[in-house]
DNA sequence: ACCCAGGTGGCCC
DNA sequence: GGGCCACATGGG
């Protein structure tokens, strides 16, 4: 199978819409912090305590100690590390952007993914998921489960996240919108069949895609 | 008692 | 360039 049949295929299957639940742009960089190696129902509810703590707010944040924000987002895991690394992120939106976003959708793409990947905990992943879901910019998210479903159709074999991403990124040029569905389809793909078993029957992708996988 | 989760950074070769 | 490890909680 190739990148387009299994671009087609995933889509016609999967409902993508509304797949990053937000209520702001910054809440969107706070979740891929707090989704590094957790599981969204941990997010939503690390979400949900920092939006009743009034800290979805880069000023507030800016200034909460790292105890106080490790305490409340304890349940998206690794609570140390995320705690301080949201805080520098806080801050360096305030310090550097007067706490204006504007600069995800409208700067050199380059110059703005390097200058998110400087930050602490920020790295290819989350810096591409900030760019195409908070900046809407045509950045491919290439995360783990994009490698495996390239991996099981045969579209790239053992493919590097740089590798998957320029694949993606050259067949189809700034299609920002197109990089987000792909993404969150295969995420989708890998949740609904790839962790289930029996494997879901109604998924037309199920002859690729056998149970159990290697994390990667 | 496992294995997994919408990764990153540090170290090693 | 790649491989291994710690980081931490919570659900299946």
């Amino acid at each position: 199978m190739d990148l387009d049949e299994l671009c087609e295929r995933l889509l016609a299957h999967y409902d993508v819409e509304g797949w990053w639940p937000h209520e702001s742009k910054f809440e969107i960089m706070v979740g891929a912090m707090l989704t590094q190696q957790a599981a969204w129902d941990a997010v939503a509810k690390a979400l949900g305590g920092l939006r009743g703590a009034g800290l979805l707010d880069i000023d507030a944040l800016a200034d909460c100690a790292p105890e106080r924000l490790g305490t409340i987002i304890r349940p998206a895991g690794f609570y140390k590390q995320k705690s301080h690394r949201i805080i520098a992120l806080a801050r360096h939106l305030r310090d550097a952007h007067a706490g204006k976003l504007d600069f995800l959708s409208s700067g050199d793409l380059k110059t703005v993914r390097a200058e998110l990947i400087s930050l602490p905990g920020i790295g290819d992943e989350t810096a591409d998921a900030i760019l195409l879901f908070a900046g809407h910019r045509p950045k491919f998210v290439a995360a783990a489960y994009v490698l495996r479903t390239f991996d099981r159709t045969g579209v790239l074999s053992s493919g590097t996240y740089a590798s998957a991403q320029n694949l993606v990124e050259s067949r189809w040029p700034d299609d920002a919108v197109r990089y987000r569905d792909l993404y969150a389809a295969c995420v989708q793909h890998c949740k609904t069949v790839c962790l289930t078993r029996p494997a879901c029957a109604a998924c037309q992708l199920i002859d690729v895609c056998p149970y159990p996988l290697r994390r990667g």
